[in-house]
DNA sequence: TTGATAAACTAATGCTATTAGTTTCATAAT
DNA sequence: ATTATGAAACTAATAGCATTAGTTTATCAA
């Protein structure tokens, strides 16, 4: 008893592996203090509650998905930055099932704090499209978009509704989701140059 | 005590009635007995468990769901069908905050039932994209990626994603996502066209 | 050596779903 | 009319979850 060298960080350490390991976009504080040999109430003393081992983790998710991005579009600007943005977003939801679930369950409409940690990506992402041209509104608008359609193909496929058709090739889907949002916006950008010249 | 009329519809609609009420995809049997004048263990005469009960209450949604698409495109084809489809869509899930949310949360990878429930939905997006002269599988693809804008734009709003910039209109961000669809189906057509002649 | 503090503990509460076993009521058969 | 059966309600209990209150222990500084 006594004291047991726990801290936060380890807790959402052991927190994060079982989530990665199991896909799982959560851990009971019983299956937690467990994995830690510690009894559930002893968390206590070093979180608030679940919702903020949540915030931690769902912080932790974050950071790595957005170093993730950052580095696979480093020195590419355009199509080809989409291209690579979009490829990468779609491999760490693959790779870190469990992160990537969390990320796309844990905000929501009031919690405020939960928002402002997912700043980062969007951040990200409207710097992915400032290479184009584009007025900073509709920058936002694209960049909605583009998350919408990355994000939405995840969820669908996660949900098994893309199951069906289960013959039919998953990545030429992707591919061509991608390039339905390059087309679009290049369609858009056409219009919006023609639309000024006159 | 003894019979009092309870029936798996009327346990069903006022499950339905409440998330239609609350916006919350789910009801504890608790809440639910409460409503119902009865304890919670009587539920189970009516009913398995609480996975039934959902079930039950998603097969509503997904019928509800699709009933408001069939509608909605009725007589029209080509771009207009999808257009109106997608507006009905975006609408349908402002509507019915609680029954679409559990759509978008209910099947998983692994649960075969809940996925048959869902599979009017996908017909009607294949139906709706029936007109353009793809080929089968095309028209697969391209229902994946209608379906990813939608849902990703739903869930990314739902989620508080769009909440930043809050100013930029919202409802040009699902015009301009819906022409992109457009705009990228068009170029597909086109180069499609093309490679055939060749 | 002692005392304060941090960090563990036990015990308890209250929320879930669920099961087992019991009672009651309505209906069908005598 | 009476009785018996089965459906549908009930009570009581179990088990998993988060959380709180109150208690003990170990460490570290005075």
């Amino acid at each position: 008893m006594g004291t047991r060298g726990l801290t936060k960080e380890k807790i959402v350490a052991e927190a994060v592996a079982y989530i990665e390991h199991t896909g799982q976009p959560t851990i009971s504080l019983h299956e937690l203090a467990r994995r830690l040999n510690v009894k559930p109430p002893s968390l206590y003393n070093h979180i608030q509650n679940t919702k903020e081992l949540q915030y931690a983790v769902f912080q932790y998710a974050i950071d790595h998905l957005v170093a993730h991005q950052k580095n696979a579009v480093e020195q590419l600007k355009g199509d080809e930055a989409v291209r690579a943005f979009s490829i990468a977003y779609l491999a760490f939801a693959a790779a870190h099932k469990g992160l990537y679930r969390l990320i796309m369950t844990m905000p929501s409409e009031q919690d405020e704090q939960a928002k402002e940690l997912a700043l980062p990506l969007l951040e990200l992402v409207v710097d992915l499209l400032s290479s184009y041209g584009l007025c900073a509104d509709d920058i936002a608008h694209w960049q909605r978009v583009l998350r919408a359609i990355l994000h939405g193909f995840l969820s669908q496929e996660d949900l098994g509704y893309f199951y069906y058709y289960n013959s039919i090739d998953l990545e030429k889907s992707r591919e061509l989701a991608v390039q339905c949002f390059l087309d679009g916006l290049h369609t858009f950008l056409n219009h919006t140059v023609k639309a000024e010249q006159e």
